[in-house]
DNA sequence: GTCTTGACGTTTA
DNA sequence: CTAAACGCCAAGA
């Protein structure tokens, strides 16, 4: 078996939105994690801007609580990509995150990450 | 094949 | 704190 250190799958094998839309899908009410978490448990730790893309792709798809998934800071920087541009803090708050000035308040303590829960 | 685009992250000034 | 420059990597043209 060749080293593969990055993806453990095939090239032809790897569904990169897919496997970003898998790993939202799992991330419990109430709780976020960051663009890089995500790309890191699908095995690129360094395509952390593509995880961001499939979430822009995410529109057609349903059932991807695109609005748990933040910066490594913990801001809303993709809320402007939501129907309305509030409407991402709404439904944190809604889910019990309080957001101030576009930053969500104790990231740390609602931070998921899936790389943690996904042994 | 090249080139551009990004809901990011890190570093530097 | 802001601003800019890189690096990163998948997808589309």
């Amino acid at each position: 078996m060749k080293s593969r250190l990055k993806s453990p799958l095939k090239k032809s094998d790897v569904h990169f939105f897919e496997r970003v839309y898998e790993i939202v899908r799992l991330i419990p009410p109430g709780r976020v994690t960051s663009y890089r978490a995500i790309a890191r448990c699908i095995g690129s730790p360094g395509a952390s801007r593509m995880v961001g893309w499939a979430m822009n792709a995410s529109h057609s798809e349903d059932g991807i609580p695109a609005h748990r998934v933040v910066n490594r800071l913990g801001m809303l920087t993709g809320k402007m990509h939501f129907r309305h541009a509030e409407l991402m803090q709404e439904l944190l708050e809604s889910e019990g995150i309080s957001v101030e000035n576009d930053r969500i308040v104790n990231f740390e303590k609602f931070f998921w990450d899936p790389y943690k829960e996904l042994i």
